[in-house]
DNA sequence: AAACCATAACTTGTATACAAGTGAATTTAT
DNA sequence: ATAAATTCACTTGTATACAAGTTATGGTTT
């Protein structure tokens, strides 16, 4: 793929990712042809790349829209997170390599001043919630998984904005913080018993919440019945 | 999209996993278009899906391939899916539903069948493995993930090739039945702790195997080095 | 006024002509 | 004879015209 269409489908996945593209918003092929100064054949080729990810939805003959927040892929993608993690941090607490763990107590270092910073509450969220990434995708490299981050990130576009809506207060970030810190315990320390129940919590807590479904409605994919 | 190409592509996708086109394989736009008497522009709509599966290689300006099986990706999945399965089965043991039970046992009965049958070897494997994945299949759907399936269905051109090439003798059949056998008696009897091993040694065994490497060489993609 | 039908303005889907790389074959120069 | 340069046949990438389905609008009929 050239590189200006990969530069105009990253632009796409942020904006809608950001949630600067609502879901429900309609993508025109022509528009973005004409905004970008293209043809529409490119284009095309840009909107099946997003459709395929779960980006958008493309209605025939009638149009494509950025595609609403599907709370089944969410449970679902947490719940396989959750299992492969445990896992992946089984399989690294004893043997992690020293320069590892720097990387590891580095993100967290940069997580605790983003907290303290004063910076305007979007902004420090969206920081915090970049390092968060960080921080578990290295252990998924630290554990030879790269292949395996890579895979769920491509279906990500559901738990990413549904994590974004969450209006985290400062306290919820302290708490994810403090989990990351007790994740690093037990990978130092070796104690696997507890990694089970750290993970779920720190992936899974409160996913299903009412508050979510009762307050962003109009993001949300209705139950097809 | 239409009718007409999602048959297309499902069929291009069975001549790849039936090795029927062999990695390697020149696909050339203009030659499908011709075949099935269509424009280039649906066809690149096609190959465009297929890239993004792992089903071919697209490089711009010289031509499109049927892609290497990539080793990095057969082990990946296989330890997403030992992982992944090994939690579902603990999720399902104790509350398995009845009718459950007896579609589990209605494939067993079927594998059976076919490993006693007098049919083409090369059949008979084809016809054994798509009941392996029927019953892997049914153990997902009754712990309700049935999303995490056909997500990872999308990813598995590389182990479904690999699989199919290794020449599995009648006894490693029966090995296989009888796996399938433990796991759905430690599933009534709530065995748990068999569970780990039993799914290990079921879908990881013979990973990375030096037979492999040797005797299809020319259907591996080389390390990029 | 309300129901219906035709039409027109939209959308994406497809066909085709042309642009632009790539690599091999051929020609040319040494 | 060999090496370099060029041309040509091939590939996919892009632009554009047209086909075909969908939806809203407005006029006609009842």
């Amino acid at each position: 793929m050239t590189n200006k269409k990969k530069d105009i489908m990253e632009k796409l996945k942020k904006a809608i990712l950001s949630l600067e593209l609502k879901p429900g918003t309609i993508i025109s092929e022509t528009a973005l042809a004409e905004k970008f100064n293209l043809s529409r054949t490119p284009v095309r080729d840009i909107l099946k790349g997003l459709a395929l990810q779960g980006y958008i939805d493309i209605y025939p003959k009638k149009g494509n829209i950025v595609s609403y927040i599907d709370l089944e892929s969410v449970e679902q993608i947490t719940y396989l997170r959750s299992i492969l993690e445990k896992e992946i941090i089984k399989d690294l607490s004893p043997n992690i390599p020293i320069n590892g763990l720097h990387k590891l107590r580095d993100i967290l270092a940069k997580q605790k001043d983003c907290i303290e910073s004063s910076e305007k509450n979007q902004d420090k969220l969206d920081r915090f919630m970049v390092l968060d990434d960080a921080f578990h995708k290295t252990l998924f490299e630290l554990a030879g998984r790269n292949f395996l981050w890579d895979l769920i990130q491509q279906f990500n576009v559901h738990y990413m904005r549904y994590r974004k809506l969450h209006a985290f207060k400062e306290d919820k970030l302290k708490k994810l913080l403090q989990e990351h810190q007790e994740i690093l315990d037990c990978i130092v320390l070796g104690q696997k018993d507890k990694i089970d129940d750290l993970v779920y919590n720190h992936i899974r807590a409160d996913i299903n919440s009412l508050y979510f479904r009762e307050n962003f409605m109009e993001y949300i994919k209705k139950p097809s019945n």
